[in-house]
DNA sequence: GCAAACATGTAAGAGGTTACATGATTAC
DNA sequence: GTAATCATGTAACCTCTTACATGTTTGC
């Protein structure tokens, strides 16, 4: 998946590895992150197979050891037949917090509580980070970099996903923490 | 994380890796999931590490190469140790679906409407799956295991979240939808 | 001067996925 | 008899996580 991650970012035009793990974590990320130690060595496995080409710029002057990589035409072909077979599955969700509440019924409830209130902070400030990207942030960057309205109104559609997936979160919290008072 | 779900599970009672197996596909596989190669692995690692110990059941005469698990101390306390740390940070999410959107905005919109109407209807067949989960399967086969309420509470805090999380999706799904289909 | 951000990599180990492989028992 | 379910494993490969490792540039 994170190949493909980084075809895609590659479509907009040429990146460094630095520059790829940098717009991941402001955007994909929130649905699929990965380490730079894993991109700089997929852009080399990519490179390897022919679908990415790089080039150490050193004439900027500026800023030394920059690997640009450039999406070739097999890059964007990969690409363009990934995207066109429709996922026919549903991904498996892995959530601990789950894992740990469905073998805590022998736990001393003070302390679950103590978890699930700490994890509701944590939804809460990632709801929190979500609303100032859809409002602010996001804006302002991509009027710069010149994205076209329709990439936009996807990527606004995943955001929207975000802000959904934690408001959903923190209500479950709520209602699991009153039951969990109340047993 | 599947080391902990399995001590879990035998903290009720001995049983074999196709048990584990089974137990897990209808109720953690929906926040965890493993493949059956994973847990007979993990099995032997765990009895490797004296946190469980087997035995094959022949003497049953009917269940051949039945090799069934049972929970050491050091198996119980390394479980309690686990469910004493609180979770203290978000795991990351992975949908693949969202990935695929947010580059999808160069494909047919036809073929972007159809991949999510398919996914419209796969999350629809699992919120119908835990609706009837809720209401019957899993009360039947807990009251057989003779599971204590407490425990059964709980089950039921994670299964409530896999309602809510299908329920924000499909509601997410049907207004992704209508946008696309008015851009 | 120093901290933060920029910038790129390697390596070991853990975990997850797919395929291969086999055989018994039960219900129709 | 045959298909479904029960039952257990190995191997290859890929992906992910953590730690190690290094050096530059920019802003205060």
């Amino acid at each position: 998946m994170l190949k493909y991650i980084l075809l895609g970012f590659l479509n907009y035009g040429a990146m460094s590895g630095y520059d790829l793990k940098s717009l991941m974590d402001e955007s994909t990320a929130h649905f699929w992150h990965a380490y730079h130690s894993q991109i700089y060595t997929t852009l080399r496995k990519l490179e390897a197979d022919g679908l990415v080409e790089s080039d150490v710029i050193d004439d900027d002057e500026s800023r030394l050891n920059r690997r640009v990589y450039t999406l070739t035409a097999a890059g964007r072909a990969e690409l363009l037949a990934w995207l066109d077979q429709a996922l026919m599955s549903l991904p498996q969700v892995k959530e601990d917090l789950l894992v740990r509440l469905f073998f805590s019924a022998s736990r001393d409830p003070q302390a679950v509580l103590n978890e699930l209130r700490l994890q509701r902070q944590l939804h809460q400030q990632k709801l929190d980070y979500y609303e100032a990207l859809s409002s602010e942030h996001l804006l302002h960057s991509i009027e710069e970099a010149r994205i076209p309205d329709r990439d936009v109104a996807f990527w606004r559609t995943t955001l929207d996903f975000g802000r959904r997936f934690e408001v959903m979160y923190l209500r479950w919290l709520d209602d699991t923490i009153s039951q969990i008072e109340s047993l």
